[in-house]
DNA sequence: GTCTATAACGGGATAGAC
DNA sequence: GTCTATCCCGTTATAGAC
C-alpha cells in the first residue's frame, strides 16, 4: 500500500464535505484543510472547484454504468424490451435506493454539470456513450423497421425522464398534492419501464 | 410612459449580460454598472443574484405557459390525446425557435434552478401547477380508467423528456454521430407527441 | 419605502516564485 | 508539485439621501 496521493485525499475530503454541507458549504480551504493541502493543490490536479466535483461525481456514476453494461451484456438473445430497459434503469434506482446520502451528492453535481452544456460532451463521450451505443443496438433490434434517428430521440426522452424524476421525484408527493409518492422507487421503475417501453414501440413518422 | 424604474433597468441589464457573456460572465458590478445602479440595489430587489437570474427566467417562461394555457382551454372537447400534447408542448418549441438567443438565457438560469431543489417548489407553485393541473385533467378524460398516479408519473416523465431535450437536444447531433439531427424542432416536437402519446397510453399496472 | 455610497468578509481563481 | 500573494466575485452591513 503507498501513501495516499494528494490528488486522492483531496478527492475523499471533498465527498464528505459535500456529503455532509453540501456543495456550496463545502470550499475550497475546508476541502484542502481537511485533506492537508495547499488551497492552490485544487487547482493544479482538478483545474477548479467544478473539475473537482465532476471527479467526486464520476466515481460515484462510474460503477453503476459498469453493472448497466454487465447486465446488458448478460441479458439472453431472446430478452425483451422490457428487460433491455430493466437492465438499462434498474442499477441507477437501486443506487438511489441504497445510498440515499451519495445519490445526494450525485445529483447536487451532476446538476451543476447539466447547467452548461460546454461541460457535458466530453463527460458523455467518456462514460456514457458505450452505454447508449450498447443500448440502442439492443432495442433496435427488439423494434424492427424503426428509424435509427427515431430510435434516437426516443432513447433522449427516456433518459431526460430519468434524469428529471432522480432530480426531482422527491417532490411529486408534494407536486401531486399527495396522489403520488416519489419515493416509491419500486412503483416508479415499473411505471417508468411501462411507459418507455410503450413509447418505444409506437409507429415511427413514415412506417 | 413612465420611468424604468431601477428594478427593470437592472433586471433589462442583467438579460443582455447573461446573453451576452453568461452567468458567471455577468457580474452584479457589470449588471449594476450597465443600469446605472448601486451594486447593493440588486440586494435590495432581488435579496441576490440568484433571485435576480430567477426572476430574469420568469420573465421569459411566464408568457410561454400563458400561450400554453390558452391553447389548452381552447381546445374542442373532442380533441385528440395527440392535439392535447401538442397545445402542451409546441409554445416551448415554438419559443426556443423562434428565439434562439432568448432561449440560451432561460437553459442556463433553469439548470441553475433545477440545481437546488429547495428553489424548485416554489417556481413550481406559482408558475407551473395550474398548467400541469389543466394538462392532467385534459389528458385523464382520454384515459380513462388509468391510476391518477400513474398518470402523474408519466406526466413527469414527459416533462422531463422535454427539458432534456431542451438542454441538450443542440449535442444530439454529435451524440449520435450524425444520425440524429438535434436542431430540427419540427422533427423533435413530431417524435415527442408520438413517444409520449403511446407512453400515455399504455395499460396501467392493475388494469 | 426607495435607493445610493462605501466598506468589509469569505469565497474561487490565478500568476509566479520555489 | 507546492506555496504565497493577490485579484475579483457575491454577499452583507451600515449610514444616509431622497
Amino acid at each position: 500500500m503507498s501513501e495516499p496521493t494528494t490528488r486522492e485525499q483531496i478527492l475523499d475530503a471533498a465527498e464528505e464535505l459535500v456529503a455532509e454541507e453540501g456543495i456550496e458549504g463545502a470550499t475550497l480551504r475546508a476541502i484542502t484543510g481537511r485533506a492537508g493541502a495547499n488551497l492552490a493543490a485544487v487547482n493544479y490536479h482538478f483545474g477548479s472547484k467544478d473539475g473537482l466535483m465532476h471527479e467526486v461525481m464520476l466515481r460515484h456514476i462510474h460503477p453503476v454504468n459498469q453493472e448497466r453494461l454487465r447486465r446488458l451484456e448478460e441479458l439472453a438473445p431472446g430478452a425483451t424490451l422490457e428487460e433491455v430497459l430493466d437492465a438499462f434503469l434498474r442499477p441507477v434506482f437501486e443506487m438511489v435506493a441504497a445510498h440515499e446520502g451519495r445519490w445526494s451528492i450525485i445529483h447536487r453535481v451532476m446538476g451543476r454539470m447539466l447547467a452548461d452544456a460546454e461541460r457535458l460532451m466530453p463527460v458523455f463521450q467518456e462514460e456514457f456513450a458505450p452505454l447508449v451505443e450498447r443500448t440502442m443496438t439492443l432495442l433496435g433490434r427488439r423494434l424492427p423497421g424503426l428509424d435509427p434517428a427515431t430510435l434516437f430521440y426516443r432513447v433522449n426522452f427516456m433518459a431526460g425522464g430519468m434524469i428529471h424524476f432522480m432530480r426531482v421525484g422527491h417532490l411529486l408527493g408534494a407536486m401531486s398534492g399527495g396522489a403520488c409518492d416519489g419515493t416509491d422507487r419500486v412503483r416508479a421503475l415499473d411505471e417508468m419501464i411501462r411507459f418507455t417501453a410503450a413509447g418505444l414501440r409506437a409507429p415511427g413518422g413514415t412506417s
